[in-house]
DNA sequence: TGTACATCAGTGAACGCGCGTTCACTGATGTAC
DNA sequence: TGTACATCAGTGAACGCGCGTTCACTGATGTAC
């Protein structure tokens, strides 16, 4: 199969608008040309899901995907790198409401509802392991800056930018708060928080990371797997 | 600074034998020819060390690495595919052994060798991120066949190769036995020593990864971090 | 109501790069006769 | 003891590819006068 330069049928052609030539977007209202930038990020994330990893998104695939040419993409984000980050925010954002959605469809049980949040973790990993994957992929890694086998990044240094730390914080402060309250209710006896939702976490990431490396490994059901992980590094009494 | 295709100044370079060009490397004797493949792989960990990602292991950048021509790699390995299957095999054998020496460092007892060779299992990852990050990168992701954003694989299926089971069935029944053994002297309650230690796995392999992808985060202390781990979902009792 | 103009939302061609891979080759070293 | 030859251990140039990025441009749409 040759694969040409030029986008054959990318994602939403046909719908809304007719376009001139088949398989080109048509070009967005003045004023609204902010609209690319959202289909942008989404065709990123369409690749990331598609290919499983970022490597894939490239701005040339990018433009394929949804049927612009490469260049356009410069009016709405300076370089690759800024693409990614705002998938993964926007991954974040999932990930985030998902977990607060499981905890609130569990009871009023505090430790029914930690457990929900932490099978909602994992059940949103493991149903989206490659945006998960992105979530957590290593930005750039601690390597000496005059290395000539590591490309120089310009401006960025290598640690995620600061919205990623608060969206992780965010979630993270979830799970601190769901064993805090566990402790408070009686049926927990940890006395740092902190560090046992450091524990989970450590355990839930493992597990989504590891399931989806080796999906050929005799993996126990996800309900009983959470509990496992989670009742005992929770310290779990009850 | 302009990087030339050259090698400017491969590692090992001056040392034995005084090579006509400098930073090309001597050709072998005849019969050591086979000597090369380990100078390959070893580049390729090199690369891998530096860079941070197996994406750096490209067939010219090692031999760039080590000062050779890059079709030269094809007399010893198919394609960039097997190199990188070599290293994630020394890589494997790396670890095995660590494991293996940390716990044989405790004393006979069974909680602490058990504690000790997890220990063992996160000083190596955490010792060497890069080499932890390929043994477990996903080789290549479950995705369509079909879709064209997805380079073919002209013959290896997305999974690792028998010999990478192997490796990791090794060290994963040296912790089965770990735990067996507590078990066994009466200090763990562990009733399924296989499900045990699949906790115990996720929780270490979640500890490497996350610590390697967030370095910023104020982890605790690793002995105790290992400990907050392992005797929990060990369920060691003394 | 015209019309010149500014702006918006992009396009198409081209550049130089590193890559995997191929091809024909080179030069040293051993071996058969 | 020669010498022709086979083999080994590589090299150097070239190909076509996808990539990020640049450049000058195009054509529709709104706005000032």
């Amino acid at each position: 199969v040759r694969v040409v330069e030029t986008a054959s049928a990318p994602a939403g052609a046909g719908t809304g608008g007719s376009p001139a030539v088949p398989g080109r977007r048509p070009r967005n209202a003045r004023g609204e040309g902010g609209r690319l930038a959202e289909d942008i990020v989404a065709g990123a994330l369409a690749l990331i899901d598609r290919t499983g990893s970022e490597e894939a998104v490239t701005l040339r695939a990018v433009a394929r995907e949804i049927g612009i040419a490469a260049p356009s993409i410069y009016a709405h984000f300076p370089d690759r790198d800024a693409i990614i980050m705002a998938a993964v925010l926007r991954i974040f954002g999932e990930l985030v409401d998902a977990i607060t959605t499981g905890a609130d469809s569990a009871g009023p049980d505090p430790v029914d509802r930690l457990v929900a949040g932490c099978a909602a973790y994992l059940r949103f990993g493991l149903a989206h392991p490659a945006r998960y994957g992105v979530l957590f992929a290593e930005r750039r890694m601690t390597a000496r800056d005059d290395d000539p086998a590591v490309p120089a990044r310009p401006d960025r240094p290598g640690s995620p930018g600061p919205e990623v730390h608060e969206f992780g914080a965010e979630a993270f402060a979830q799970l601190v708060q769901a064993i805090r309250d566990c402790a408070e209710a009686g049926v927990s006896a940890s006395t740092d928080p902190v560090a046992d939702a450091t524990a989970v976490w450590v355990a839930l990431h493992g597990t989504v990371t590891l399931r989806t490396t080796l999906p050929g490994y005799p993996w126990p059901e996800l309900g009983r797997f959470t509990r496992q992980l989670v009742v005992p590094l929770a310290r779990i009494t009850a």
